[in-house]
RNA sequence: GCCGAAGUGGCGGAACGGUAUACGCGGUGGUCUCAAAAACCACUCCCCUCACGGGGUUAAGGGUUCGAAUCCCUUCUUCGGCACCA
């Protein structure tokens, strides 16, 4: 017989080494022949899930918070998938915008260029994370098979009068060179640069999504984090309250002035009128003498940024115009002012000013001398002269000095004068918003070209549908100089009229890249469709998503758009559902080691590059979800990574060295044995009701503990006593881990010849009663404080409980002599002697 | 200022109104080793006590309850959002 080679016979008699790198490549290489995770429209038998995280930006390199986020919506996801849906879990790129655009012209690049470079290097990341994604749903936003959609989508709003083009005074960032939407201007500066941002006026394109704002209000349908629906209905700022119109009289004409008021039961107490800078009134009100002055006033507020203006602690200015406009509560004579802690762009950019009940009004008539005048008191108050007060009385209480309004309540007041106004012509109920319209329009070059033309004959006209895409042109100059770059590029720009046929221009700006995400879910779901955006019948099959992971950062931009788009798409016949994501989980944010946010200029970032290499990918992610609740985020610990790879670890050894028990029989039952069965039906139970939460920190902490009682009971000889329940429970234990440790788990799993993947096992199922031990613990208490305690089978009567307990040596010490008043017993829990 | 969330060991954090501090990190001591690393074992909230035992503790104070980290009120602190929106 041929001597065996020395290698060879090492391989036999070593057991082999836990080398993550190795397996992980291989067990990702199998699922992509196994397609784990691409997922039909269609499975016999199975109920589709729609399982979204909102797509990534292609900045170039996935970072900590990338593997957080996906990591923990991807363990949900396999745990569904094992429970039995068919998921999808889809992923693409968030591609248009300014930050490729910037990175293109800081590196001289083109920004297709450099955005098709940074998506090939991030598909690669992605795929080693190990997540399940479902890869030929993939899109890329700035495609043109895509934003051809996105232009279309466009054409629909404008189509149903849900996009329209106006000159007005928009947010302007003088470093991105761009209009913002209001969404976009965070503190008055940009969300992007940190530039302050100015007012300029000038021709946008908006999409009315005001039109939605009652319906946006209506969270009815959706189970989200309260804090984001708070967020939203703050966002949408929907006030009740009066329509009233006063009257200006000029020499020429009379003039209607409403304004919008909350406190319309308060209108005997007005003492001025303010009006905006902004205001057209402010012109024609003015007089002779008070010209000079007022446009100065107007001139000087039109130049300060949007912070300056926004600042409460700055105290209040303004300049009286001469003019007045007449109470139509009473006919008295107003004088008008002009102030700028008024805004134009808010009810009717006028305010009534009733110093006595409004803070602001109050500042404003002490900074002026203006009178004050009480309108609503307390039952009980003492009346003092408003002179001497140093704050208004925003308190609701009972009209005074109000004519024969004297004596109501405000809420009876606030109907009693919108009646009355009413009948008159001068007011009506009304709500105002905060929320204001969309502005999509960009001037830069990066994003989806507006597909209109713009025809001297014809005017503004739509590109017609079957023109789409409007391409943006390759190797364009695209350096911000304020005016959108397509209007200098004369091919694109001279096109023909679509009505007329004549020379005309095409629309130079591009298209708010929330455009792109606020429907990027519909296209994943027929994501190659080249006839139409969508298939109906196929958004019908998975829509609305079911769950939804991203950050909080959106909740008033992008998770308001795509509500507003399901929203409009719905009245138009092309969806049929009302809201696009039923349930919503924002991921916290991972912090670096010092609890400071992680940034470059701190040190402090983590490279997950590097601890995958240093570690395992397995072992990242479960460090990520370990390190406390997935909403809560956290710092990042070096050290805690240690730990979870040493959990790792220790599942890799006893799964190597348990090997041998595979096929052996348990020789009799016994209590070692059921004990093993309780532990595996409870850790079941415990890991089955935490995945949905989202608790993945409490799920891999109840397996440490299923690892640390398994260890414990190899050691002591149970495994060998007890082969098939020891092996069951360490199976167990394994499919449980699966959807957070899917590389170990599954080469696991294939080693032991069970199946080819771990992950298109089903999810285990427990037993009520066997999760039950056969002997509990029940603490014990004389007047609340814990005594001692006492096992019993747990079988045993509340009698006998009771009987053992009160003899028990602790408990007789401290209720001896004295009278048992009370005896609670908490079945099964716990027993308590009041004395 | 307004709205919302949260405060538990040295650290990250567990705990249907029922044994607070699970699990992990760190620390201390030990086993193994020529030695170190790794691995494994034990201890590790604070105070009194050699010990047995006892007392205290969930930001602070009060309340409800047989029993409160958990529910209610007041205060403080931190974080997030909004901020002259009439």
């Amino acid at each position: 017989m041929a001597k065996t080679p020395p290698s060879a016979a090492k391989n036999t008699t070593e057991p082999p080494q836990y080398r993550p790198q190795e397996i992980e490549q291989k067990r990702q290489k199998i699922w992509e022949q196994l397609k784990i995770g691409y997922t039909q429209d269609h499975v016999p038998g199975k109920q589709n899930f729609y399982s979204l995280t909102m797509l990534p930006y292609p900045s170039g390199d996935l970072h900590i918070g990338h593997w957080y986020a996906y990591t923990g919506h991807d363990a949900f996801s396999r745990f569904m998938r094992m429970k039995g849906y068919n998921v999808s879990q889809p992923i693409g790129f968030d591609a248009f915008g300014l930050p490729a655009e910037n990175a293109a012209i800081k590196r001289n690049l083109d920004p297709h260029d450099w955005t098709m470079s940074n998506i090939a290097n991030m598909r690669g990341q992605l795929r080693k994370m190990g997540v399940s994604w479902d890869w030929p749903r993939e899109v890329v936003s700035c495609a043109p098979e895509y934003y051809k959609w996105t232009q279309w989508l466009f054409l629909q709003m404008y189509k149903h009068g849900l996009a329209y083009r106006t000159k007005a005074l928009a947010n302007w960032c003088p470093n991105c060179q761009t209009t913002l939407a209001n969404e976009q201007v965070v503190n008055g500066k940009c969300e992007r640069c940190d530039t302050e941002v100015i007012r300029k006026e000038i021709d946008q394109w908006l999409f009315r999504i005001t039109k939605y704002a009652d319906e946006l209000l209506n969270f009815d349908e959706l189970n989200w984090p309260e804090k984001t629906i708070v967020m939203q209905r703050n966002w949408i700022g929907r006030s009740e309250g009066a329509e009233v119109h006063f009257t200006a009289a000029t020499k020429k004409e009379t003039i209607d002035v409403p304004v919008f008021t909350t406190r319309p039961d308060t209108i005997f107490g007005v003492t001025f009128f303010v009006i905006a800078p902004e205001h057209p009134l402010a012109e024609k009100i003015t007089i002779p003498q008070r010209k000079k002055k007022v446009r100065e006033y107007i001139i000087e507020a039109s130049k300060k940024s949007e912070i300056e203006r926004q600042d409460t602690e700055r105290p209040k200015t303004g300049v009286f115009t001469g003019g007045y406009v007449i109470n139509p509560a009473n006919g008295e004579k107003i004088p008008v002012w002009v102030a700028d802690y008024v805004l134009a762009g808010y009810g009717h950019g006028a305010v009534m000013g009733v110093p006595g009940h409004d803070e602001r009004d109050f500042d404003f008539a002490r900074k002026f001398g203006l009178p004050i005048r009480q309108v609503v008191a307390d039952d009980n108050e003492e009346l003092i002269d408003p002179a001497e007060w140093t704050a208004p009385k925003t308190a609701y209480g009972r009209i005074v000095n109000s004519g024969k309004f004297t004596g109501l309540t405000v809420e009876e007041m606030k109907t009693a004068i919108i009646a009355e106004l009413q009948q008159n012509g001068m007011g009506k109920k009304a709500v105002t918003y905060r929320l204001r319209d969309w502005l999509i329009s960009r001037q830069r070059f990066w994003g989806a070209p507006i597909p209109i033309v713009h025809c001297e004959k014809d005017g503004v006209v739509p590109v017609p549908e079957d023109q789409l895409p409007v391409s943006l042109p390759e190797h364009a100059k695209f350096k911000p100089t304020g005016e959108s770059p397509l209007a200098l590029d004369p091919a694109f720009r001279n096109t023909t009229c679509p009505v007329c046929g004549g020379p005309a221009l095409r629309e130079a700006d591009t298209m708010d890249t929330f455009m792109c995400s606020s429907w990027y879910f519909l296209r994943y779901m027929d994501a190659h469709n080249d006839k139409a955006a969508w298939d109906p019948q196929k958004i019908a099959q998975w829509l609305p998503v079911q769950v939804y992971t991203g950050g909080a950062e959106h909740t008033t931009m992008h998770l308001l758009y795509a509500r507003f788009f399901v929203k409009a798409l719905r009245d138009m016949g092309l969806v049929q559902f009302n809201e696009p994501f039923k349930r919503l989980f924002h991921q916290g944010i991972v912090l670096g080691s010092d609890s400071q946010k992680m940034s470059k200029s701190r040190g402090n970032v983590v490279a997950p590059d590097s601890v995958v290499d240093a570690y395992s990918a397995d072992a990242v992610r479960c460090y990520l979800m370990f390190m406390g609740p997935f909403d809560m985020g956290g710092p990042w610990s070096p050290k805690g990574v240690e730990g979870v790879a040493r959990f790792l670890n220790r599942i890799w050894t006893m799964g190597i060295e348990t090997e041998h028990l595979l096929h052996k029989k348990t020789a009799a039952s016994s209590p070692e044995a059921s004990a093993l069965i309780t532990l595996r039906h409870k850790m079941i139970k415990r890991v089955s009701e935490h995945y949905p939460q989202f608790r993945f920190n409490i799920i891999i902490a109840a397996l440490m503990e299923t690892l640390n009682a398994l260890q414990d009971s190899r050691s002591g000889g149970l495994a060998e006593q007890c082969p098939e329940e020891f092996t069951e429970a360490f199976h167990t234990l394994l499919l449980l881990l699966a959807p957070l440790a899917p590389h170990i788990t599954d080469e696991l799993w294939s080693r032991r010849g069970i199946s080819q993947s771990i992950h298109t096992q089903n999810w285990p199922e427990y037993d009520e009663e066997l999760t039950k031990d056969s002997v509990i613990t029940i603490p014990i208490q004389v007047n609340g404080k814990l005594r001692g305690s006492i096992e019993v089978p747990a079988d045993a009567t509340d009698d006998t409980i009771k009987e053992i307990a009160q003899t028990h040596e602790k408990v007789v010490k401290y209720i001896s002599g004295k009278e048992i008043r009370k005896l609670i017993y908490v079945k099964g829990k716990l027993i308590n002697f009041v004395v």
